[in-house]
DNA sequence: AGGAGTTCTTAAGAGCTTCTTAAACGCCGC
DNA sequence: GCGGCGTTTAAGAAGCTCTTAAGAACTCCT
């Protein structure tokens, strides 16, 4: 599931009105596939990746619950929600058990369907901690910055560090001093600074550091 | 999750009568460890590895939602379930939007509680436990890895423990420490993982693991 | 425009990290 | 016990990073 885009989901839904009534409702949400049989919506859980799918219980040719099993049997571990039209709990228990990770029962809430698909396909994995900075993005764990489209430059301990104080408080205007304090032994010259800071321009951008002449260097919009 | 043991399972639930209750209907499948407040709870959570956790909505001192959300917070993705005393949907919304991955409104059926404690704990690992690195797929139980057309390269235990620990993380940079208390003894001097990062290059390919001075080792997509 | 002060750029050595090689050690099967 | 293999240690070589320094270029002020 890349980021930035609608996860994708797999419907398998033979009711002619609710299909596409689900997939209209959903689509703010995802990017819903409507397969309207068992048999097509298997081929397509098997041949594509979905980041999850809803499955109603009761499908010509091929059961939810057979469809289910079908999947889970090829070792494929997406998040399914089943549908299913009977509130008993023993029928619920049957969807659980035979694989799918949650169900509603019809007639069910809009929201709480997204809701609960959110849940689903919803990752924990901590973001890498990166701070925006102009076109670029800081991985400070990796010291590396990617730009947009992949491009990937590492940077050394101490131009990463340098980054990472800038570009913690944008717009701040960071004097030497408060560089050397923060950075480096505070005996050490002040010229050191600028050094780091050319080298972060050869290497990002020129117009990523501006610097405030007098007083010392600065991130921040673009002043033009 | 060891198999043929029961799963863990975390229940945070202040009612002196239900929280014995449930922990009794759950114990054949789950082995339940109680925490009686929130506080307790979010400790437990956080120092503890758990298969799943079962978690009130009404708590005292602090709130089920506020207890979900701080342990989300810390990147943990552990199944977690939201028992709650109301039935409203944007209650259940709210609880799942917090990071639940499922709800129960009681009363509650047990078994339903089971059954869907047992869909948050299933997991669905394929027959042959590959990772693909670059162009490569780490098999390993067998301990080998195959380029694409064919070629094979068995790795030693260490070889390969070594590979399956960078490649289970992509991107990220660990440090010879975390390697070492992975696959070594924490004795054991941080040489050994640059002898074996070594020995991986020559028997795979020199671009598979990127070395980031002063830090560590990464796998993770080429930088050019 | 001229001068003083500030910033940029380049280079090079010191110091530290990583790579590479080799050899010693220990375990297991023969 | 012996041989082979996997593991671990060690040490010099190679490479990268840090720091200093000094001249060039620029900015600001008069």
């Amino acid at each position: 599931m890349t980021t930035a885009e609608r996860p994708s989901l797999l419907l398998v839904e033979d009711d002619a009105a609710l299909g596409p009534l689900i997939s209209e409702l959903l689509e703010p949400d995802f990017a819903v596939h409507l397969a309207v049989n068992g048999s097509d919506g298997l081929h397509l859980a098997l041949t594509r990746s979905w980041d999850a799918m809803v499955i109603d219980r009761g499908l010509p040719v091929m059961d939810g619950i057979a469809l289910i099993k079908a999947v889970r049997a090829k070792g494929i571990a997406t998040p399914i929600l089943i549908l299913t039209a009977l509130g008993a709990t023993d029928e619920k228990i049957r969807g659980l058990d035979a694989g799918a990770n949650d169900y509603m029962s019809k007639p069910f809430d809009a929201m709480e369907l997204a809701a609960r698909l959110r849940a689903l396909t919803r990752t924990y994995a901590l973001p890498p901690q990166t701070l925006g900075i102009g076109d670029w993005e800081l991985d400070a764990g990796a010291r590396s910055m990617r730009s947009m489209y992949g491009l990937v430059v590492t940077l050394t301990a101490k131009e990463a560090g340098l980054l990472e104080i800038l570009a913690g408080e944008p717009e701040r205007v960071f004097t030497r001093e408060d560089l050397i304090n923060a950075l480096f032994h505070p005996t050490d010259q002040p010229g050191v600074i600028d050094t780091y800071v050319h080298h972060l321009r050869r290497k990002i951008s020129k117009t990523v550091i501006r610097t405030v002449h007098g007083l010392g260097y600065q991130i921040g919009e673009p002043h033009d």
